[in-house]
DNA sequence: TGTACATCAGTGAACGCGCGTTCACTGATGTAC
DNA sequence: TGTACATCAGTGAACGCGCGTTCACTGATGTAC
């Protein structure tokens, strides 16, 4: 049983559906793009992968569960693009920061619902373990790269409100572009250059 | 039936409800905060003000048609707390703007799902042209405050660039905010002081 | 290599649920004469 | 002031819907001998 878990990446064609879970969690989050993170259904996911809609539950306690599995799968990737945004710039460190910035929305722009999922208030997200722990893991590469930044004669104290700053700012940059909020008040934003001038201030030292 | 609509606000009690439609706005809108966006319904709401589920058709179209009403009702709020943030902070024009910072906040923290339909992506809001341009008036309040903070000899453009740049990293403290992810990062945010330092930073002539 | 067996990922039919919305109706109110 | 009538905000019963989840089952697979 232990050693299926370890390789469930690999599929065997013919044995039954292969592996089910891993492609119900991609099938979700296909669908929650398209459909919306309120109104796409479990069942509709089964239809689309061929299977009946009770095959799900041999794989997932319930339909919370199949979104925690979408959740941590989300905070993975957008990890990803912010260490390679990072790897981009090796040179200069406030640029270094505000391409992590513009790599993290640029994410939430290509998996909006996703985004709103791993952010939301939805319990059953937020209070389990691993999906916070892969959260924080997320947040860390950005401290990390703001104490480097910062220097020994900073605080880690410091570093961390100056990272809290970087990530309100980002983060409401990516929410009123996934909602449409900057075309509500007819603007448009460059968001790119938006995000370099504040990552500039907000990093300023005065 | 103009004149009924013009003082919908006063309600004979002996008249049927008295004022159904207001009333409905009022109780969707608890219902909302108290169940969340979607977990509440408006069937629910009916059985509270002890009527039946067909009344509300009666004042409004469908469902969206009221949420519609909802979001109209906390742009008004906001924009009202907004004015009088800016009306408490007479002499410093920096200090002016970061407590309407504070006050956008406060109103998320206040009533976060009236504020995620605001600014959500519910395209029945979204796409309805009273509530846009009541969302656009509320923005305006800000872009006034930071042109007069500017002063002639800056443009138009950068005080809308500015203003657009202050917007999103408060939209974003209060997402983050009621939305819990400070906690989940196990971050306790003094949202106040960084919007504070923040503005500060944003607004800094160089 | 062949056979018997245990495992468990699938089926498909059914369930209870609450929802938004409709329908023909009723009865209190305001108004015209 | 009294009566007849039009209006329309309410009723209450019913609807179709799709959903998440359950159940007893089946049959392909891996394994022990």
């Amino acid at each position: 049983m232990e050693s299926r878990q370890n390789r469930e990446d690999i599929s065997k064609p013919g044995y039954h559906h292969g592996d089910l879970g891993a492609a119900l969690v991609g099938q979700v989050r296909h669908l929650i793009e398209r459909d919306g993170l309120s109104d796409f259904s479990i069942s509709e996911a089964c239809k689309a992968l061929g299977v009946s809609t009770a095959a799900p539950y041999k794989h997932f306690s319930d339909k919370h569960d199949i979104l925690r599995h979408v959740a941590k799968a989300g905070f993975q990737d957008l990890t990803l693009a912010m260490e390679r945004a990072r790897d981009s710039e090796p040179d200069d460190a406030v640029r270094r920061i505000s391409e992590m910035g513009k790599s993290y929305v640029a994410f939430a722009a290509r998996s909006p619902e996703t985004f709103k999922l791993m952010f939301g208030s939805k319990p059953d997200i937020k209070d389990d373990e691993v999906t916070k722990e892969t959260g924080h893991r997320c947040f860390d590469v950005l401290i990390v790269e703001v104490a480097n930044h910062l220097g020994t004669e900073n605080s880690a104290d410091a570093a961390l409100k100056l990272s809290i700053m970087l990530w309100s700012f980002v983060h409401g940059v990516a929410s009123l572009k996934i909602d449409k909020d900057y075309e509500a008040v007819r603007i448009e934003a460059d968001t790119n250059a938006m995000i370099a001038e504040a990552t500039r201030r907000l990093l300023a030292t005065r």
